[in-house]
RNA sequence: UGGCGGAUCGUCUAACGGCAGGACAGAGGACUCUGACUCCUCUAAUCUAGGUUCGAAUCCUAGUCCGCCAGCCA
């Protein structure tokens, strides 16, 4: 196969409305919708979702519609409202004027239950939940009917009409669909779908319903009133199609969606569950639900994942039926991707050691250019003030060559400042405790932009003037969880438990290249040699704050791992 | 012990009865003023057992393992 420009791969569900195009179904039409609760943050499985729906309606020409599914008040609001329409809208969708609320169709909801109560489909119970429980029957043995399912039409239109009138307590009385109390599928046997909910203002609609409809009732029928052609959602709603298709077949609709199940997307080292993120925020083990080691849109964001980056990562894992634990090093290949090609190229100083050029001129400040790219000069070049007094990261220094393919600074050996001359180590200087404090070395004037005559130097390191060099606090990030399932309680454990202490490190006396010091929130850099970081929106002590958002490869890590 | 679904390189995924392919990860090498990028090479899979067929990952039969379901949550 040589489609190239093919970006997006085909998957099932194509394949379905595929074959769906090519026989009329729907009259050709394409229509989704990505149909949140606002009742948290949208994470990276949501993106998946986002994509596959919003990706769909854009191949084939069709639309996708934003949902908000409000029908229980009581977890949701505003606030995740708005967060959910921000983080749509920053992944790169527009669902234009198509933006729902499933409250919208409370009145038509209602009608729709009256429809069902009068084709003797449903029916108003007094049972207690205990009591609902314990007719239910259970996996293995059939349920037994209610003793107010033989009520009769007029005495449930009566009793609908006055739970919506409010005169009956929470809990007292739910509407239930009348179907099968001994279908071996539990959707099938009596759902509720009605429950009366008083004291709780809504986000959309304040305190206009007493009675809240259930998710099964209304999302088949949001998905019909929108002439919605194919409903995708996840695994753990297979077992209610019956059921969204029984409402669709029972009430007089005109449109009959499809529903297709996918597999949730699981994420190596990190949870995907709207509960568990919930705790993580509540309980404070992080700063908040945008916290940069949180797996949520807004907390990626602020990490420096670029929305393309997230958009290739939804192409790169398909969609299937299968269960599936996706490792991280996808996610990070796809930023490192975009971010290799985007990011202008900056040199950041994060455990400064302090250099003297002994044969520099004390006075003297020149000005090196630097390009912002090594392999695209459109991005122009910056200016590096150079001098005397310099700063160049610890781990660039050692006394002793640990082994021979160790290229970077050591006593007595030379190495290239990058983008400037060759230096050479002469002596180190220590303080009491026998800690390295400075470096005194000299320069080679002839090495700048060429090599040096006679001799061969392999290693590059990064450095910042000292006199020109903008203090900054960084904060280098770590996979949150240290096990791959930490989702998974396989021992009876609490999720929280596998909690990485050291997924935040926080680095207070950095140095920056002084074209750092105009960086905005947001704005993103390769820190060369050291990985991508982007500008923290707010500053922490006055300093100017930078996250890393991943690493760049490293072959040394691993060549050092194998020799030790 | 009920119902529904799933199983292909380490990981994710393709194949629609006809050469098991791609991506990530891993190994080796080239290049390099980023131990980055790029380029080249390599490693590596059809859950098991039968059957149908010239030919099976794909169809049939019987197993195995994993996931989901007993909210007035979604």
């Amino acid at each position: 196969m040589n489609h190239e420009e093919t970006r997006t791969p085909s998957n099932f569900i194509r394949n379905i409305i595929d074959a769906d195009i090519a026989s009329g179904k729907h009259g050709g039409r394409v229509a989704t919708r990505f149909p949140p609760e606002p009742n948290g943050y949208l994470h990276i499985g949501h993106a998946k979702s986002i994509c596959l729906n919003f990706g769909i309606a854009e191949d084939y020409h069709g639309t996708c519609n934003l949902r908000f599914d409000d029908t229980n008040p009581h977890k949701e609001n505003a606030e995740f409202v708005e967060a959910i329409k921000r983080d749509v809208h920053w992944l790169g969708y527009d669902w234009g004027n198509r933006l729902f609320y499933a409250s919208d169709y409370f009145e038509h909801l209602y009608e729709y239950a009256v429809e069902l109560i009068k084709k003797d489909k449903a029916y108003v119970c007094d049972l207690t939940p205990e009591q609902t429980r314990e007719y239910r029957g259970t996996l293995t043995e059939p349920g037994r009917d209610s003793p107010f399912r033989s009520r009769s039409i007029e005495e449930n239109l009566d009793l609908f009409a006055r739970m919506r009138a409010g005169e009956f307590r929470d809990g007292e009385k739910i509407l239930r669909a009348k179907i099968d109390m001994a279908a071996s599928n539990m959707n099938l046997r009596d759902p509720a779908i009605y429950r009366i909910r008083h004291g709780v203002v809504h986000h959309q609609t304040g305190e206009a319903w007493c009675i809240y409809p259930m998710y099964d009732f209304t999302h088949c029928l949001s998905d019909a009133i929108e002439g919605i052609t194919h409903s995708l959602c996840t695994l753990e709603f297979e077992d209610h199609r019956p059921l969204y298709d029984w409402f669709l077949d029972t009430l007089d609709v005109e449109h009959h969606p499809q529903q297709i199940e996918f597999s949730r997307l699981e994420l190596e080292y990190t949870i995907t569950s709207k509960r568990k993120l919930t705790q993580l925020v509540d309980e404070g083990h992080v700063e908040g639900w945008d916290d940069p080691r949180m797996p949520t849109l807004a907390g990626m964001r602020r990490r420096g994942y670029t929305p393309a980056s997230i958009r290739d990562f939804c192409d790169r894992i398909g969609v299937t039926k299968s269960t599936n634990n996706v490792e991280m090093s996808v996610l990070e290949n796809c930023v490192r991707e975009d971010l290799n090609q985007c990011a202008p190229r900056r040199m950041a100083v994060l455990h400064p050691l302090k250099v003297v050029i002994e044969n520099y001129p004390e006075d003297q400040c020149e000005t090196l250019q630097a390009a912002n790219h090594p392999q695209d000069e459109s991005m122009g070049v910056r200016e590096l003030p150079f001098t005397r007094e310099l700063y160049i990261d610890r781990e660039d220094f050692l006394e002793v060559a640990p082994n021979k393919k160790f290229k970077r600074l050591v006593t007595g050996g030379e190495v290239r400042l990058r983008n400037a001359y060759v230096i050479r180590c002469d002596e180190v200087i220590k303080d009491g405790n026998g800690e390295i404090i400075e470096l005194r070395c000299s320069y080679d004037p002839d090495t700048l932009s060429k090599n040096p005559e006679g001799r061969k130097v392999k290693g590059v390191i990064h450095w910042v003037s000292a006199p020109h060099a903008v203090a900054a606090e960084v904060r280098l990030y770590d996979r949150l969880f240290n096990q791959p399932n930490p989702g998974s309680d396989r021992e009876g454990g609490e999720f929280t438990d596998h909690l990485n202490p050291e997924s935040l490190l926080t680095l207070t006396r950095c140095y920056l290249e002084p074209n750092l010091k105009d960086a905005g929130p947001g704005d993103f850099f390769q820190f060369e040699r050291e990985g991508y970081f982007c500008a923290d929106p707010d500053p922490s002590h006055g300093l100017p704050v930078f996250n890393r958002t991943v690493t760049l490869r490293d072959s040394w890590a691993k060549i050092e791992k194998k020799g030790g």
